[in-house]
DNA sequence: ACGCTGTGTGCATACGTATGCAAAGATAGC
DNA sequence: GCTATCTTTGCATACGTATGCACACAGCGT
């Protein structure tokens, strides 16, 4: 019923063109040397019938798919929206196709399927837990790699990171100035590499001003939400409050607001709240959120270059490219103190919960 | 440098196994009639030295890449979030790669590229602004295709949706219940035949009860949060300020709230707020926003069997499928009225804003 | 006229797989 | 024991493209 979906190749172009299958594929692959008049005249046909070269034929001559897998975590965490989206945007302006992997639905079978298979010329792992057997297969079949956001200190290859210890140092230091001294700080599992390296700064940073954490919990199981906005709940329901939640990444922190808001209490007069990322969401008025801010764009920037590189072969291998995240002072904690970093993209006049 | 990155073939397999090429393939594709015997030790070599199948030669043999491309607008919009989550993990599960176009920074060049160059079986086109060339290519070339979200009576095509015009209808009625009667209507570009369709049933609801729209405005150009947070501001900068803002999705109703955060406006003792689409973010606490909530799992199901269908070639056209989308009332509109409908997964004790 | 260089094109092949067809072997019927 | 049927396997080929190699031909110097 569907007719036959064939579509034209090369060959026919040929014909129609009168010359053979080989000086189409130069023609358009633009890099041989052929006559302006044949060129033309190919050019010409192509246009009239509306060919396109069939990407999947390519790919098996050329042994290059054009294609680089990314694998992501819960993909209804924000920060793995600005992930894929400066991805994307970046690989289609190379001509390049981006398949996503939910790692966090399909586990790591569907990474290293795609590996072996040969579908993907190189593949990007992003903050995610350990996955290590998909990386180690990418490493045994010599498959282009790079971690996003996400360091991994034994194993060699391309990591475009950011200072995750010394960003949240900076976090610290900058709520001790602002007076708290019983800080909570909530984080997620630490076979996360990030997770673990802030809460490493975070504890430095207190230990260098002698000041003991107030409370230092995290769900140890899975990324939920659910989760902790209840601890959140359960630190303020104590007899003694922490007068400041810092959270391990903004996705945290929501839940913690949203954790708040249920009890009433308020952001920043009861307690201060601060997140870690800079997801576009944290600069809403409902979030009005503190937090350390990743240069994202600078960051994606690098990762497809390097990647790029290595499946081009050209050998200028990145290695381990830490940039800094920048301390962004928004209404969830009380930003008079530094004066100099107000950041107010999106002005809120008379500030939070009014 | 790189080494010669080429993995084992069929005919390796054949080779060690001491059979043919074709029977390593025919044991692989399991379907052929092949003796215990030669199949145990097929497997065996298989096993040994762990090969796949390369992909790219079976798509291109097969003329099936069993990949997906899926077309989406915005990726930040959370309802995207919804639908690529849901479309992945039903893919994976039937041994299918998906391939997302963001048609908001890539444009629908991308995605005719793909067509013609012949890398995907189908294409789902969700929720976005027109695109009728990309259809208009998959339609001239036979692609199985299906729209998501999105009618377009006059493409004849399978067409996955939601009553969008009686879900308004609906909720225009549960405002009016609730005592409303300074009802502004906030939504974005009408090319979008959801937010049309949307429109009309508010006004069917309205015009019914015999009673006026109070205001009527969209954002023209694209879909932008800060543009409707501002439209939000001056909304209820006026002299006389509307009891109720409607939403054409989720989306811009976050932006909504946003702007009244801004501004101190209460929510719902000031002003009701009300959204479409249902989106996981909608019943966080500090949103906990009304809206109509769509089947999201049951369409994305419909939409994927029918897409796969087309593709093997079963012709269970599945003609346009209507969904309806349910209400459910939260803290962002005074709940009382319709005491059977309170839906609250996540208790809030003391409600909204305390 | 001959050789030589350089330019433009065609011929042939290989990439790795799936599959139609034929053939070899096994089993059964007479 | 001979033919007929069934099962299992191998041979050969095609999918659409890119590219090494050879070849034709033009231009030019001698």
């Amino acid at each position: 019923m569907s007719g036959t979906r064939r579509g034209l190749s090369s060959n026919d172009i040929a014909r129609l063109a009168g010359v053979s299958q080989a000086t189409v594929s130069r023609v358009l692959s633009g890099s041989a040397r052929i006559s302006e008049a044949t060129r033309a005249k190919v050019m010409r046909v192509v246009e009239d019938v509306g060919y396109t070269p069939n990407a999947i034929a390519q790919a098996m001559r050329t042994r290059q798919s054009r294609t680089v897998g990314v694998a992501v975590s819960r993909v209804t965490n924000p920060v793995v929206l600005e992930i894929l989206e400066a991805f994307g945007a970046r690989l289609s302006a190379l001509g390049r196709r981006m398949v996503v992997w939910n790692t966090d639905s399909e586990g790591e079978a569907a990474v290293i399927e795609a590996i072996r298979q040969g579908t993907v010329d190189g593949v990007v792992f992003t903050a995610a837990s350990h996955q290590r057997t998909a990386i180690d297969e990418a490493r045994a079949r010599r498959l282009p790699l790079t971690l996003f956001n996400r360091p991994l200190p034994e194993v060699d290859c391309d990591q475009i990171v950011s200072d995750n210890r010394n960003g949240a140092r900076t976090l610290a230091r900058y709520l001790l100035s602002g007076g708290r001294r019983r800080i909570a700080y909530l984080s997620g599992p630490l076979d996360r590499t990030t997770l673990l390296e802030r809460d490493r700064g975070f504890s430095d940073a207190l230990a260098e001003a002698e000041q003991p954490l107030w409370q230092h919990c995290g769900a140890e199981r899975v990324f939920d939400q659910q989760r902790f906005r209840q601890l959140a709940i359960l630190l303020m329901q104590q007899a003694e409050r922490p007068d400041a939640i810092a959270c391990g990444n903004d996705m945290i922190a929501f839940a913690v607001l949203n954790g708040l808001a249920s009890l009433g209490v308020r952001v920043p007069e009861d307690v201060w709240v601060a997140g870690f990322d800079g997801v576009a969401m944290s600069g809403w008025d409902l979030f009005d959120l503190t937090t350390m801010q990743q240069p994202w764009d600078a960051m994606a920037d690098a990762a497809v270059a390097t990647l790029i590189d290595q499946i081009d072969g050209n050998d200028s291998r990145a290695g381990i490219a830490q940039s800094e995240a920048t301390l962004v002072v928004r209404g969830s904690t009380d930003h008079w103190h530094p004066p100099a970093q107000r950041h107010d993209k999106q002005r809120s006049p008379n500030g939070r919960n009014q």
